[in-house]
Order: structure tokens, then sequence, then C-alpha cells
DNA sequence: TTCGATCCAGAC
DNA sequence: TCTGGATCGAAG
């Protein structure tokens, strides 16, 4: 018989070097390593030990290098299937990441396996000899010295630590042929499945009574322990103890008698499930009731288009998603709701577990360890049906999948900023694709790609145009900021908005102030010399943290203490800028007494704290909620009738081609909050340019409008949805070597691409931030269609560039439509 | 990236 | 002759 080899993308292979490598399969592991699973194996000429993913397995070509075996198998089963092995290639090839960094991106934090290199003495080898083997060399001491401090055997890691900068790979090789030391790798796993040992009887239940009544006089324990099991059945010895007062010692003797036996079982952990009954679906109204029934005759396995959901805010969308779940589920198939924040998370399952109760899984990042690969287990066994989470929900492993939500599908945080840079809608396409199940993108202000595609028929549409309940849209006023100010009114607050703040609380009804901001600190200098603190790292101004009472870099993490006085001058340093912390000041001050809550990344840094405040502005009725990105999205609070939007231009001129976009879908949202009990709202937006189209299109809720005029503009640009864009970034301790790799990457890309009409190469130019870290950052930019040459191209740059020496220190990578 | 092989220079 | 440093090339 042939021999078997493995196709094993491995974890070590960086991605100039990634492609599948064969390995050898020993014949003991012939069973085991199949499609999916992860093993060991070695790799390199050192033969570093490391983690890789079998992609396929086969007979073994005949070759002229002797192919290394596999070491171990890792899973027990596959940790991907067929299909996710399929996206994981994907994803490598069409965001340039590594196979196997696509798979762990795709897979929960529990899994992962950590794999540290280490050095031992080898057996039989007493200090001396080791010592006289080594010598005079001084670096073989130094190594023996750290591995009789670590009680003969020592990580790699502390070993380099000794060496500081100089390598002590040679010293380890001498040491290593002298037979003195050899190397070593200890696994370990993060988590482990949780077990709980279950007791059942191993006898009929007839036998059991039987049993029971003749051990009563001598071991009433154990004639307890055996009534309880016949009418429970199974178990877990813990419950057993505590119900019959026996201790394990009258269990284990049972099992020693051979009448019943204990099995391991896992237990999930898991978040607790609201309890209760299960609410009946919501009725849907006649547009509603349209929608779901065309998304659903979609689904007939053979059409897996996706479709546009486009409601106002307010109509409903959340109804139809519950139905079309509810509909997936009877058909036994699974489903995977993808929301754009944490922060929405714990509302979205308050509402379907109300529905679908303990059929629901979570999946998000402020999930525990433990909890996150508990649910992922869950998933994967079919237990739960219906996935909410975040971003990465999208890889979740469902069999049967039938589904994939995606809510507010504009949302930039779907798309991911480290490698893998995927954007889960794409990512979502090919899953429904290739399970022959629907997608449904919904968003009260769709991405104007998606708009685009639906209009051009690539997507089906389906439009909510009434509020639910036909409630009236918030009535929006404009404020002019330059007039407050030529008023004398300097602080950020508005009269006109402070008036409705007033009659608001006497109302006894509540606000919500939106700071249109992603930080959350101000800016500190000198009223004197003007001096500004700077990071020393990165080419930014260090920001005021009030509630920590530090000076931080938002970009490194650098912090420091903030002087009595100006450091230039001894002048007296000033708050400048609007944080919400700053906001929250002048709120007390013009509304002296008034409770207010604030939400920013400051305030909601511990997890659950989203979920904190939000019920405090709940149930407490506190009268002002204020604060960033956080406030506008999906919250559905009754006795909400003004909203306020502080600075509503600070995100519009940031030079980037979404900035309208962004501000128009984020300004509606947030109006959007006001009035959706039974009380009509208001919304006070405050500008500087009150005659921006966009804002009066935001304010006016005018999303065609909008729709109407940007897509010209993308068109002019050559910007998505008429052209893809690539970014290739560059970045390095030496300003210039980065420089010089731009450079040499926009001429290979202008020369290749000459021949493309569609295809525009712009840059280099730096990033908005040019130094983070002390690394410099630039890019260079292509506008053309992401079609195969475009990808092989840019794939031979990133190689190419990090290899060749004369680009040494400069780390390159792509990234397909960007979000920035 | 990480390692071994190889070459070279300087120290003993 | 040994050791440390630099450089190169390959990774199954």
């Amino acid at each position: 018989m042939a021999d078997r080899a493995a196709k094993v993308a491995v974890a070590a292979a960086a991605y100039w070097l990634d492609r599948p490598y064969s390995y050898l399969i020993p014949a003991d592991l012939a069973d085991s390593v199949v499609p999916g699973v992860r093993v060991l194996v070695q790799f390199g000429k050192g033969n570093r030990r490391t983690e890789g993913l079998v992609l396929s397995v086969g007979d073994a070509e005949k070759t002229e290098r002797r192919l290394k075996p596999v070491t171990s198998v890792l899973d027990g089963a596959p940790v991907l299937s067929p299909e996710m092995l399929r996206l994981a290639v994907w994803l490598h090839d069409r965001y340039f990441c590594t196979v196997y960094e696509a798979m762990h991106a795709m897979l929960p934090a529990g899994l992962w396996f950590r794999i540290e290199a280490s050095y031992s003495l080898c057996a039989g080898v007493d200090r001396e000899t080791a010592y006289s083997a080594a010598g005079s060399a001084k670096g073989e001491q130094l190594i023996l010295d750290a591995v009789y401090a670590h009680g003969g055997s020592c990580p790699l890691s502390d070993i380099r630590r000794v060496f500081e900068e100089a390598d002590p790979s040679r010293a380890l090789q001498s040491l290593v042929r002298k037979r003195i030391l050899e190397p070593d790798s200890t696994q370990k796993r993060r988590v482990g499945d949780k077990k709980v040992k279950m007791i059942s009887l191993a006898v009929s239940p007839e036998d059991a009574q039987e049993l029971a009544r003749r051990k009563e006089k001598r071991a009433p324990m154990q004639a307890a322990v055996l009534r309880l099991l016949c009418t429970l059945e199974r178990v877990s010895l813990s419950e057993l103890c505590y119900f019959t007062g026996a201790s394990s010692a009258t269990v284990n003797a049972l099992i020693r008698s051979e009448a019943v036996v204990s099995t391991e079982e896992e237990v999930f952990r898991r978040l607790a499930a609201p309890g209760g009954e299960l609410t009946p679906l919501p009725e849907l109204n006649d547009e509603q009731k349209a929608a779901f029934e065309g998304l659903l005759a979609l689904y007939d396995g053979s059409n897996p288009a996706a479709s546009l959901l486009y409601g106002v805010t307010g109509s409903g969308k959340t109804a139809i998603y519950v139905h079309l779940i509810d509909r997936m589920r009877s058909m036994g198939k699974s489903s995977i709701l993808l929301v754009p924040e944490i922060a929405l998370t714990p509302q979205m399952i308050r509402i379907f577990s109300s529905y679908f109760g303990e059929d629901i899984a979570v999946l998000h990042s402020s999930l525990a360890v433990g909890e996150r690969y508990d649910e992922w287990k869950r998933i994967r066994s079919g237990r739960a049906k219906v996935v909410i989470g975040t971003r990465s929900a999208v890889f979740a492993p469902c069999e049967d999948l039938g589904l994939i939500i995606i809510d507010e599908e504009q949302e930039y945080t779907y798309k991911s900023e480290n490698s893998p840079r995927y954007h889960a809608r794409d990512a979502a396409k090919f899953r429904v694709a290739a399970a022959g199940g629907l997608l449904v993108l919904g968003s009260a202000t769709p991405d104007l790609e998606s708009r685009y595609w639906a209009e051009q028929g690539r997507y089906h549409l389906f439009r909510l145009s009434s509020r639910y309940n036909a409630m009236a849209l918030p009535a929006v006023e404009i404020v002019d900021m330059r007039a407050e100010l030529k008023d004398g009114n300097g602080s950020s607050l508005s009269r006109a908005l402070c008036r409705s703040l007033r009659e608001n609380i006497e109302r006894g009804e509540q606000s919500i102030l939106f700071l249109n901001r992603r930080g959350t600190a101000s800016l500190i200098a000198c009223g004197e010399c003007g001096y500004t603190y700077t990071c020393p790292n990165c080419s930014v101004h260090l920001t005021w943290h009030g509630s920590r009472r530090r000076l931080m870099c938002h970009h490194c993490g650098y912090t420091r203490a903030l002087d009595d006085s100006c450091p230039e001058c001894g002048g007296i340093l000033n708050q400048y800028g609007t944080g919400t912390q700053k906001l929250e000041e002048e709120l007390a001050e013009a509304l002296p007494g008034v409770e207010v809550l604030r939400m920013d990344a400051d305030s909601v840094s511990h997890a659950g704290s989203h979920e904190k405040i939000l019920t405090q502005f709940r149930e407490k009725k506190v009268p002002i909620l204020l604060g960033t990105q956080m406030v506008t999205k999906g919250l559905d609070f009754e006795n909400v009738t003004l909203v306020g939007v502080i600075n509503a231009d600070q995100s519009l001129y940031t030079g980037d081609y979404r900035a309208s976009e962004r501000c128009f879908s984020l300004i509606t949202q947030v109006i959007g909050r006001s009035g959706r009990g039974t009380k009509t709202g208001r919304a006070i937006i405050q500008t500087f340019t009150p005659q921006n189209q966009v804002l009066r299109l935001a304010s006016a809720q005018d999303y065609e409008g909008f729709y109407a005029s940007e897509i010209e503009l993308r068109r002019l640009q050559n910007c998505p949805p008429f052209s893809d864009i690539v970014t290739v970034s560059a970045s390095g301790y030496d300003e210039s070597d980065v420089m010089r790799c731009c450079a040499y990457i926009r001429d290979r890309l202008k020369n290749e691409l000459i021949a493309r009409e569609d295809a525009d190469v712009l840059g280099p130019a730096p990033l908005p931030v040019v130094r983070v870290n002390n690394r410099y950052r630039y890019r260079v930019t292509v506008h053309c269609r992401f079609d195969r040459q475009i990808r092989t191209l840019i794939s031979g740059l990133l190689i190419q560039c990090n290899t060749v020496k004369e680009f040494k220190g400069v780390s390159v990578f792509a990234d397909y439509n960007p979000m920035e």
C-alpha cells in the first residue's frame, strides 16, 4: 500500500511561505489524521515543533525529499468542517493572510494549544559533565546556568532573556550535539472541558428496588441512593450526595458491587438564560408580512442570493428576523444573527431567548474563554440552532446553516481591522452560497454599496417604509453653533438644547445626548506658551482622562501623570476640547442637581457595565444619558423623547470617502432613538456648518436623497461600488526605508496595471497618524476591480517586500476595501 | 521568521 | 584551534 500523506497549513509559516506542506502519516495515526484536525508537526531546518491544520489527506507522491512525519494529533474530531476549511482557504486568497491565521479567527480561543519550546538536560548528565562539555564557551555556560536554575528544564523564552540581544541558538545546538541538552516542548490547552460524574443504574429498576430492600438494614444510605436512581435514572454525583446525604464512598461501594455505573459527562458553562415561559411570536403587519414571505420564498435552495431588508428606524425589522429564524428552526436549520456591537447583544439575547429559550447560543469577544468555548461546542453539536453574536460569529460551526442575518449591515465593525481583515458580509455570502441558505442584510441606512447592488438587481430588495405603530418621526431642529458663539455662549450646550432638556425633565421624560466623537478625552495645553503633551512613541497629542487622572495615548497605551504647571514655561495648564467627561461637567453647571449617566469607552471598560448602565437608565428613569457612538445603536427606550447631537459635523471632514455616509447613518440612527413609545420625539442637532447637505438630509431622514447625491460622487471618484479599493501599507522604524518601499510598490503596481483602464494607483501617502509605537506608516492605494490578476499581483508584491533584504525592517500588508 | 551551514576574523 | 559575527538560503 502507498504511504499516506497529509497536506498541512503550518502555524510557523508566515504569509510569504504559507503553502500546503506534505507530511507523512504514521500508520498508527492513519485513522485520526483527517481534514480539519490540528496536528503537531516539525517545521524548518531546526525542526521546530509547531501546530498545523490538516487540509487534505491522500497518497504520498514520489518525491526526492523524504517527508517528515506528523508528530501527533491534537483533536479527536475535526475542528473545521470541509466547508469551513474551504472558507479558510478563501480568506487566505482574498485577505492576504495565512490559512492558519484564518483558522485562528474562526475558532474560539478556548481551543488553543500553547506550545512552548524548551530545553532539558539529557538523562544521566550531571552538573560536572555538563559544565566540562561546555568548556570555556560563555554562551553554553550561560545556558547551563539557566537550565539548572529552572531545575533541569528551561523554556526557550527564558534562555533568550538571559542572552538579551545575542542569539542563543548556536550555543544551544552545540550543547544538543554534545548530548548534554535535548529540545523539548510542552503543550497545554488553556481551557479543559468541564466534566461531571454522572451516576446511573447498571441493573434494571426492579432489580434495584429489590437490592434496596435487602440493603435497607445494613446499608440504608446505599438503599436511599438506589431508590433515588430508580426515579431519576441519571443524576450527577454531587446532586446524588446532596439529596440522599450519602458520601461518595457510599456511591463508590455501589459502583464496586456493579449496581450502578458512573460516566463522565461534559457540562456547559453557560450564562444564565432567562427562564420562564416562551412568548408567542410577534404579530406582523401587512408590510412586514410581505417582506417575510418574500424572503422566505427565496429560500428554496436554488436561489441563494442576498437580500437587503431596508426599513426605516422603528419599522420592526427585528420581528421579521424572529419569524425567519422560527421558520428555519421548524425546518431543522440553523440561523446566525450578527449584531454590530457587543453592547447590543444583551438586549438581542433578551428578545430572542424569550422566543427560542435554550436554543440560543451567544458568541462574542467579551465572553469568558470557557463560556465561548462551551457555546461553540453547543452550536457544533446542534444543541443550539440560533446563534447571536458579533463579527466573528459568522464563523459559528453550524451544521445545516439556513440563514444569516446581518443587522445594521452598514456598520464598519463588521470589517476586521486585524489579519484576517475580512468583512463579515463577504464571509456570510460565502457560507450561504455553500449551504444554499438565505442572507438578509438589514438596515435603516443601508451601506451605499448594498443599496446600489439592490438597485442593480444583484440583491433582492425588501422595504419597510412605515414606522411600527405608525409613530411619527421625530421633529428635528438644527442649531447653528456659530450664532451661539456670537451671542456669547462658549459652552458646548446650545440654549435651545438646554431649554428642551429642562422641559423634558419637568415632564419626567428622558433624553439622550450624543457626542459625535470616538475618543472621550480632551486635550491639555499651556495657556501661556501653547505647549501640549505629545506621545513619545506616536505622532499624536496625549489626551486627558479625567476618571483615571492620567494623560494617555490612544495608539500605544502610553500614559503619564499631569504636571502641576507647564513643563516648558511654568504657565497654567488648561483643558480643551469636548469629551464626554467635559460635557458632563458642563451639564452639571447648566442643570444643577440633575442626574446624568455617562456611557463611553471609559465608563464601560468592565464586562457587563454596558448592560448595567442601560438597565439603570431604563429602570431608574435617570433623566439624561450621555455618550459616544454606543448610544446610537438599537437602543429602544419608550420614555426617550429628546435626542441631542452635540457636535454633528465632527466626523464629516476627515477626508475619507465614507465620511459622509458614516455621518449620515450615525445622525439618522441617533435621531431614531427618540420617540419610540407613545409620545412623539424631538431631536436637536448642533453644528458649526448648518448649511451642510449631509446634515440636512440626515435630519430629514431622507436616505433616498442622500443616496442619490452620494452615489454620483462615488461614481466620479471611482470608489466602491464602482470599483474596489486595495491598500498596501508599509511600516517600519526607519521612515525613509518605509517611503522607499512604498515608492517601489507604487511603481510595480503602476507598471503591472498599465494596461488596465479601471486601475488607479495613488500614493504613497502617510496614514492619518503617521507614527505609532515609533513605527512610520505609509500606504499605496489602488482603485480597480478586485479580480484574480490584482490578487496575484498584490500577493506576489507582499512576498517580495517581506523577503528582499533591501526592505528589511519594513513590514508590509494589504487590505481589501478597508474601512477607515 | 528561524535555523543550519559556511566563511571569515580575531583571540588564545 | 576555537569562538563570535555576518551572510545566505531553505522551510514538506
